[in-house]
DNA sequence: CGCCAGGCCTGCACGC
DNA sequence: TGCGTGCAGGCCTGGC
């Protein structure tokens, strides 16, 4: 589900909730996320207090002082606000229950995503520390994507949704990047000049931009922390638009494969 | 029934 | 020998 607008739609719903609470429990009901779910959770977190709610890439971090709590929401998770007498249901795996009774409560059906707990620098753990750059920050601009793809002939798409090469990206903010930017999504990276590169890191902000302020992208199961779905769907340019016209030029929209994911793109537009 | 879905890690075969 | 690369597979449930 999640890309770093529905990340940074959660962060943003949550951060009023969250911030300066005391954590009264850390309810556990199934470890068996990605990961496992460390043991020792609740006594890590008991009685400690929010101090930030921060985001790297598609990761929410919530420091909690002693330590900070790291989560990523997968394909299907979703984290939400509700009430302490709200019961949980099948594929409710984990609470954090504040003081004030309230409670942000993890599910995710598919149980891709990760529920972790770093005691120091959280972006030295060791799935934060290779990421790239943030697309919206400074350090990501036409410049580092350049240089980052000099000797790489892999499709261009499958570089953007590498978070190594930038943070944050996965399919369908790569397909409406690359339209904007008009470019093919199999070209290869390394043939890709530094105007292309600039056009591309700009597409790629704009786009997440937009996204962001539309409250990210609800297919099936995504909703922000106070339950509202995303908007961003209404505007996909070419994402799961088989078929349709083109925005632009009204030219069919295709889908091809790469690396079992589905690409979106306009022949005529994007070059 | 088979296939597909927003993520991302691992392992393998291959070519330079 | 050692890499980057391009795949496939695995982890899961649910919807069509």
């Amino acid at each position: 589900m999640p890309e770093l607008p529905e990340v940074e739609t959660t962060r943003r719903g949550l951060e009023p909730v969250l911030v300066g609470q005391r954590i009264r429990a850390a309810i556990v009901r199934n470890r068996s996320l990605r990961r496992p779910v460390p043991r020792q959770l609740a006594r890590c977190l008991n009685g400690s207090t929010v101090r930030s709610l921060a985001r790297r890439g598609k990761y929410l971090l919530i420091d909690c002082g002693t330590g900070t709590l790291i989560v990523h929401l997968g394909m299907s998770g979703r984290l939400s606000v509700v009430n302490g007498a709200t019961p949980a249901t099948e594929h409710d795996h984990f609470d954090l229950v504040l003081e004030s009774g309230t409670v942000v409560r993890l599910r995710d059906p598919r149980r891709f995503g990760l529920v972790l707990w770093q005691a120091g620098d959280p972006l030295a753990h060791e799935l934060l520390a290779e990421i790239g750059p943030e697309p919206l920050s400074r350090e990501f601009d036409g410049a580092w994507l350049h240089r980052v793809t000099r000797n790489r002939s892999t499709a261009i798409k499958h570089v953007l949704m590498d978070g190594h090469v930038v943070a944050g990206v996965g399919n369908i903010y790569a397909n409406e990047a690359l339209f904007r930017a008009g470019i093919h999504p199999r070209t290869a990276a390394r043939r890709l000049g530094r105007s292309r590169c600039g056009l591309l890191a700009h597409a790629i902000r704009e786009t997440l931009e937009d996204a962001i302020r539309a409250g990210g992208s609800t297919l099936r199961d995504y909703v922000a922390a106070d339950g509202r779905v995303g908007l961003f769907q209404d505007q996909f340019m070419v994402y799961d638009r088989a078929g349709n016209a083109c925005p632009r030029c009204a030219t069919s929209i295709r889908e091809i494969r790469q690396g079992q994911r589905s690409t979106f793109f306009c022949p005529k537009c994007q070059r």
